[in-house]
DNA sequence: GACATCACG
DNA sequence: GACGTACGTGATGTCC
């Protein structure tokens, strides 16, 4: 029906539903795994007494629900403050967003968002839209900001209260007609919104300004001759903050919609659609009250919540598995019907190669219950016969590999179903070059590494041995080892199979037995907010790479070898004898036997130590040492850097991807990996040019954000000192501080040396300090650095306070834990002799390092959006830095919205004493803006 | 594959 | 009370 005069059109304000049914429910989930699901149960509910309320002779003709799209509007861009003190969306709401967007599909209901624009300002553009046309308009919503829109056919309903708000509704609220509301809140301003209005002025005196000069423009322009001093002085002081606000609170009329009144016409949901989708939710009550209404048989839905402890005796054992071998749609379709299903599904891809960004997509495998499995091949080759060359033919077998992929699509990006991964993180970038966004995701990996770090690896081979008692089917004897190792799409198909299907069998039986456990361990929050969400995050910068200039290292390596060689001839010579440099062995034998030089300590495999300590030593002694300790420098450089980050460039991209450990480290840092760029040299001139390599694209510049002292501060907040709490509120030098306090040295005459020793003492305290460490660090003898260790706990009592209570917690718990919730375990805390004190020495740091981490990470999960719509990219971490690629005129706003993220990532969670302070730098490479 | 060494925070 | 020792990583080359 074409919308015209005698239609009404009803807007549902999406957000309002969400979070009404948000707050009305206690937080549900899901049964069989534990998906937080409270508030689209409440939705789903609120649009089902809709449909029925809705359906009398007074029905709409057309109907929409209406969604914020995207934090950043374009009133953020007239104030960046606007909304700026609304609280984040709570953690067990944000993945049951999209799921309301399915539920109003799955009612047929037509469902409208639109990226940058708020909910409020579609719903005014269809709402002016159908009025032009003569139609009428009920806004469901009991929002002040959308009361401007009511009057000529515009009505709004309150739904909760089933009230109708119209002209008189509106003015009893506002003390004006609605088209002069927004003049009334431009003046009053709106807390909640965070809009500034004009100082001391409220809605009541607001309306009676209006009132009586007409509009607002009329107001400020003769606000000269209002007779309140204090308020003729406002409106004339704050003139532009007044007009600003109302630019606010206006609503915009001509949202560029990709829709037309006509597509929203009522349409009756489809049983067929709708049934499964709340089978899916497993709401039971209100699939059983609508199959009841339609008069059809209610789907049946599984009482056993899974991952409980009477559901697993039930699983077969792996040699009863059954693996399908699915080679046609046919059968796949059987598969995505299962999954449908259940609303999960373990995932598993196989592949030619272990590097996402050039490996080949060769079959994926999916489970949804133990002991029953497939493997979809799609691009094994056939075997050759007795022919040495591969052949190029495809195996038999197999589907299309787009036809594939086009049927997995659909599920893989459902925001109802669950994709279950070992490592998602790998699968994910290898789907996301197919085509594929995989999502939403859980990783068992992830899931151990939130409950057992510390305790063991979180390797599927490990976990599966440890909590399924399972050796995996090792992939060792089907690829082979060295030269005639093959790749697994030479695989035979029917080894594939079993070997394949049993992956994501493993991973789906380790789900269920991790995910009840989470919630026992208390690390759901650390999992959803710190570790789950950061898997897309990564993936997108490890796939965006870093540019890296060939040529450069390639000059700095030939510059490399040619002084090497210099140094090597030099060292023979005074060696009196040829040998290779970069033996240890050889070296200590030179040194301490045929030259006899002081010292000669061996190690634990019985050879020479020639470590740069033990070669600093000797350089007084000889003109040997040095040279060596400059070849080795020489020799560190091009070997790892300039030599092996040459065959990291990507042929395709001509950039270096490296790849991010998640699980890697037990304080929640990061590890990079292949290469390692979070070690490329800093600290020695030579090394730093290597940074020069990394360069931006043509128009870009690198911009690096770091946070400054996050680990001081860190300290200083969690032990509870006030000086340095005082002394990073000030901005001090917190080493020269810690220096003027412990040497008693007034501040203005520090020494760089007194200023050293601290520095090395604060660090020190980071890393649980010892008399002998500090005094190999400094140099000093032990008994004076462990003099200097009981002075700083004299002054600073606080933190021996603070380093007793972690200890005597690490004892009790076997755990220590980070501000964030994060556990770290310590097992060998109560071991004897030194492994203890190495354990205890882990259990001080790890609080620190790891809060300091769950920081870094709460920032570059929110980055994406707080970058959204710029041309920005965030290429790399490295612990307490970011680094990202920037089109050179938008660097100010970029580090203007990442300074903010980074400083504020640990709100609302926790609130720290201490401020976290960013510094900014950029430049056409990485030297540069670093 | 163990070990020594050294790059980073 | 003795034990060894600063915390957390990854890559490379040698040598077996």
């Amino acid at each position: 029906m074409k919308f015209g005069k005698g239609c009404h059109l009803h807007l549902i304000d999406g957000s309002a539903f969400i979070f009404r049914a948000y707050h009305a429910l206690p937080p549900l989930t899901r049964r069989s795994d534990g998906l937080p699901i409270g508030a689209v149960a409440g939705f789903c509910n609120m649009l089902h007494r809709y449909v029925t309320d809705n359906s009398g002779p007074d029905a709409p003709t057309h109907a929409a629900v209406i969604f914020d799209k995207g934090s950043h509007t374009f009133r953020n861009d007239l104030y960046d403050l606007y909304k700026a003190n609304r609280d984040a969306m709570p953690e067990d709401l944000r993945p049951q967003i999209p799921l309301t967007r399915t539920a109003t599909e799955a009612f047929n209901i037509a469902c409208e968002e639109l990226e940058g624009f708020e909910a409020d300002d579609i719903i005014a553009t269809l709402a002016c839209q159908a009025r032009e046309l003569g139609g009428r308009v009920t806004i469901i919503s009991s929002d002040k900001d959308l009361m401007q829109l009511v009057g000529g056919g515009v009505e709004m309903l309150d739904a909760m209260k089933n009230t109708v708000i119209d002209v008189e509704g509106v003015e009893a609220r506002f003390g004006v007609s609605p088209e002069r509301v927004v003049d009334v809140q431009a003046l009053a301003g709106d807390s909640v919104d965070n809009v500034p209005g004009a100082p001391g002025i409220g809605v009541k005196t607001a309306a009676l300004l209006i009132n009586e000069y007409g509009d607002l423009e009329t107001l400020l322009d003769r606000a000269e001759e209002i007779k309140q001093p204090k308020r003729r002085q406002t409106l004339i002081e704050m003139r532009a903050q007044i007009e600003l606000s109302k630019k606010l609170v206006q609503l915009d009329c001509n949202t560029p919609v990709d829709f037309t009144l006509d597509d929203l016409e009522v349409r009756e949901y489809d049983p067929d659609v709708l049934l499964p989708f709340l089978a899916e939710m497993e709401f039971r009550t209100l699939s059983r009250r609508i199959a009841e209404h339609l008069n059809v048989e209610p789907p049946v839905i599984s009482d056993a919540p899974i991952g409980d402890d009477s559901a697993t005796p039930d699983a077969p054992d792996f040699d009863q598995a059954t693996h399908d071998h699915i080679s046609d749609a046919a059968g796949l379709q059987t598969w995505i019907d299962l999954i449908h299903h259940r609303g999960y599904v373990a995932v598993d891809t196989e592949t030619t190669g272990l590097d996402e960004m050039t490996a080949d997509l060769v079959g994926i495998s999916l489970c949804v219950e133990p002991g029953h499995a497939c493997y979809i091949p799609l691009r094994h080759k056939a075997s050759a016969g007795s022919d040495l060359f591969a052949s190029d033919e495809l195996a038999e077998g197999q589907m299309p590999v787009d036809e594939a992929l086009a049927m997995l699509k659909p599920v893989f990006e459902d925001p109802a179903v669950i994709k279950i991964g070992q490592n998602m993180k790998f699968d994910a970038k290898i789907l996301a070059r197919n085509g594929i966004n995989v999502a939403p995701i859980d990783d068992t990996m992830l899931l151990s590494y939130a409950m057992h770090a510390g305790l063991h690896g979180h390797g599927m081979d490990a976990l599966s041995e440890r909590y399924l008692g399972h050796t995996p089917i090792p992939i060792k004897p089907l690829l082979g080892s060295g030269k005639s190792a093959i790749t697994f799409d030479k695989v035979p198909v029917a080894d594939a199979v079993r070997y394949a299907s049993e992956d994501a069998d493993i991973t789906l039986r380790l789900w269920q037995a991790f995910k009840p456990n989470l919630h026992r361990a208390q690390v759901t929050t650390v999992y959803e907010t710190l570790e789950r969400p950061l898997v897309p995050v990564l993936a997108q910068m490890e796939m965006h790479g870093i540019k890296v200039d060939r040529d450069t290292l390639s000059r700095m390596s030939s510059a490399f070898a040619q002084k090497m060689a210099a140094l090597e001839a030099e060292i023979h010579e005074l060696a009196g004898e040829t040998f290779n440099v970069g033996s240890p062995k050889q070296l200590g034998e030179i040194l301490f036997d045929k030259l006899s030089l002081p010292g000669g300590k061996r190690g634990k495999a019985g050879a020479y130590t020639t470590s740069v300590t033990v070669l600093e030593e000797l350089a007084t002694e000889h003109d040997l040492p040095g040279r060596v300790l400059d070849w080795r420098a020489l020799s560190k450089l091009k070997s790892t850097y300039t030599d092996a980050l040459q065959t990291h460039i990507n042929p395709e991209t001509g950039r270096v991807h490296t790849s991010y450990s998640i699980a890697g480290a037990n304080t929640g840092r990061l590890a990079s990996t292949d290469p390692n760029l979070q070690n490329i040299p800093v600290r020695s001139e030579e090394g730093r040019r290597i940074r020069e390599a990394f360069i931006a694209a043509p128009g870009n510049v690198l911009v690096s954000l770091d946070y400054s002292q996050i680990e001081l501060r860190i300290l200083a907040h969690m032990a509870d000192i006030d000086e340095l709490k005082q002394a990073f509120a000030d901005g001090l030098d917190i080493h020269a501080l810690t220096a003027s306090e412990m040497f008693n040295v007034p501040m203005d005459e520090m020494t760089p040396d007194i200023r050293r020793q601290a520095k090395a003492i604060n660090f020190g305290v980071i890393y649980g300090i010892s008399g002998f460490g500090l005094a190999r660090n400094l140099r000093i003898p032990r008994a004076e650095a462990q003099g200097f260790i009981d002075r700083y706990f004299e002054r600073f009592p606080g933190i021996r306070a603070y380093m007793d209570k972690t200890k005597a917690f690490a004892k009790e718990h076997e755990f220590v834990q980070t501000l964030f919730g994060r556990k770290i375990h310590t097992p060998e805390i109560n071991a004897k002799g030194p492994r203890a004190a190495f354990a205890y020495r882990a259990a001080i740091n790890a609080p620190i390092q790891g809060t300091a981490a769950d920081v870094i990470r709460r920032a570059m999960i929110r980055m994406p959006d707080a970058i959204e719509g710029l041309p920005a990219k965030m290429l790399l971490q490295v612990h307490d830095e970011l680094l990202f690629e920037v089109a050179e005129d938008a660097v100010d706003e970029v580090v203007a919205r990442a300074r903010d993220v980074m400083e504020s990532a640990p709100d609302p969670a926790v609130h720290l004493d201490v401020k976290l302070t960013v510094e900014a730098g950029q430049g056409p490479n990485w030297a540069a803006a670093h």
